[in-house]
RNA sequence: GGGCGCGUAGCUCAAUUGGCAGAGCAAGGGACUCUUAAUCCCUAGGUUCGGGGUUCGAUUCCCCGCGCGCUCACCA
């Protein structure tokens, strides 16, 4: 094992104590910020810099560090921005150059100097004085390579994000679009409002739930799957524009489009329809796409999404009958709907509802091939029972699914504020989950009170925040868009 | 959960048919005033993921377990 490194370091901290240095000063100096020092003398030339022979303090992680004898080059980062230091025996005071000489790369140090240019015409902070800021005792990983290992990237980020300029640029760009969200939705009206994680009936969403206790009121509580009933709530208290980006939990499996705990963005807003969240939902990822990528033109992985202009508005039955030449509207239970895809030369799953069993088509046929952003509208009723039923045709709900590199980034609906057909469709999913379905709605006889004291038509919007990062940064997966993914304990 | 693959030094990777486990970076010592993956000389660093088995001998072959990846299923 080599504690080898680590003790090598551990002797040069001891040392620094001994000499009276705290290797982990609780104040730092006056210093400015590299970045603003790095634009600051972009266009300064070599000469001039050595005429006016600027002072300046930085304060970074010494990231490299080549050593000749009386010379020696650090280059410092601060902040995703780096700088060169050089450390000249000449021009230093012999105790100051001796401890220049044996920072570690790892280590925090804060360096007072003159700025000055290379033979290579590189803008670079000439040491006078290097005073430790903080020790590092193990080593960064190798600079070349960086970290590979996809489980270390993920169990110790931190290094990751250190190693691996992509890593961080990801990270960067997540906290940009949560930023545009907000700013978005803020401009429209919208409060941002925080509701329960802990919730003693979980609803707004097909999943199993992470299930846990409430030690003070001796009650079994769930992680929420979605916010959706709360938010409704607020409505009915009229607070017509509300939304929240908060974490939900959902108690199933993992893919590279899944993670248990993710980042959800609901949005209400009153007098409102489904149509209204289409036009609402395009405005405000072109927004995001702007604020994050600069354009509404994204390179992902190789392949252009553009999510400028107005994106297609399907029903989810016309994209079908396009994908498969099967008219589901044609059909109106399982049996009938089996023998159409058959028909048609396809194998058809094996759902126990015709609902199931058009969304299996759905899913199979035309969900992978949703590359560009597109609106698919107009599902079963049966799978949405939180959504009011199309006027045209009460199979169908008035509910839109957002697809986008051939993932669902979001869904919406004009929510079903009719308190009687609400409790009819939970009954059905008390139904569903007598006869096994497991993810179906409980039935919520508090939210069901709400709606009896009346929600104005109101149109809903969920938004997966980590898919919409995966595109905006360029990953597959969407543990990559997430800083810490949830793994197993490394040895059990 | 199933299938496939991977797991070797702090990091990135080698190791012939089963025959003393190696390199680069990082580290320690030394040289070096213009490097930016610095260079050169020397040194040290290993429970080859864990446990069993086969064998004179296992990083290598077999079995079990653990972790990770890909994939299928699941996740409307």
């Amino acid at each position: 094992m080599s504690e080898y490194e680590r003790e090598a370091r551990r002797e040069r901290l001891d040392e620094l104590r001994a000499s009276g240095v705290d290797p982990y000063p609780a104040r730092v100096g006056p210093r400015e910020r590299i970045h603003e020092v790095s634009e600051r003398y972009a266009q300064v030339d070599g000469p001039t810099l050595e005429a006016d022979a600027p002072a300046c303090a930085l304060a970074g992680r010494i990231v490299a560090k080549r050593s000749f004898g009386k010379l020696m080059f650090l280059r410092i980062l601060e902040d995703g921005e780096t700088l060169q230091v050089s450390c000249r025996k000449q021009e230093m005071e012999p105790d100051a150059f001796a401890f220049a000489k044996v920072v570690d790369v790892g280590d925090f140090v804060r360096v007072e100097g003159v700025l000055w240019r290379t033979k290579t015409d590189e803008l670079t902070l000439d040491a006078r004085v290097i005073e430790m800021l903080s020790k590092s005792l193990r080593p960064l990983p190798e600079k070349f390579h960086g970290l590979t290992d996809v489980e270390a990237r993920f169990r110790q980020r931190y290094l990751d994000l250190l190693a691996n300029e992509d890593s961080r640029k990801v990270a960067v760009k997540r906290s940009l679009t949560l930023r545009a969200m907000r700013r978005f939705l803020d401009g429209r009206g919208f409060l941002e409002v925080e509701t329960p994680v802990l919730q003693p009936l979980y609803g707004g969403a097909h999943a199993r739930p992470f299930e846990t206790r409430y030690k003070a009121y001796d009650q079994n509580v769930y992680l929420r799957i979605s916010d959706e009933l709360y938010l409704k709530r607020l409505v009915v208290g009229g607070l017509d524009r509300v939304y929240e980006i908060g974490h939900n939990f959902r108690n199933e499996g993992v893919s590279k489009k899944h993670s248990p705990e993710f980042t959800m963005m609901e949005c209400y807003q009153a007098f409102a329809d489904y149509n209204d969240m289409m036009d609402l939902t395009q405005d405000m990822l072109q927004s995001i796409a702007k604020e994050v990528s600069g354009g509404t033109k994204v390179d992902y992985l190789g392949e252009d999404i553009d999510f400028g202009g107005d994106w297609p508005r399907i029903p989810m039955h016309e994209a079908i009958l396009d994908r498969t030449g099967v008219d589901v509207t044609a059909t109106d239970d399982v049996a009938s709907l089996r023998a159409a895809i058959q028909a048609a030369g396809h194998v058809p799953s094996d759902a126990p509802t015709w609902a199931q069993l058009v969304d299996d088509l759905f899913s199979e046929f035309v969900e992978p091939e949703l590359r560009q952003p597109t609106f698919i509208t107009n599902h079963p009723v049966a799978l949405s029972p939180l959504a009011k039923k199309s006027v045209e045709d009460p199979r169908f709900v008035e509910r839109f699914e957002v697809f986008a590199i051939g993932i669902e980034l979001g869904n919406a609906f004009s929510e079903l504020n009719d308190p009687i057909d609400q409790r009819e469709r939970f009954e059905e999913q008390v139904k569903a989950q007598a006869d096994g379905d497991d993810e179906a709605h409980p039935l919520d006889e508090d939210f069901l009170a709400a709606l009896e004291h009346g929600m104005p038509p109101t149109g809903g919007l969920g938004i997966g925040v980590d898919r919409v990062v995966m595109i905006l940064g360029g990953v597959a997966n969407i543990r990559e868009a997430i800083l810490f993914p949830h793994m197993r304990p490394e040895s059990a």
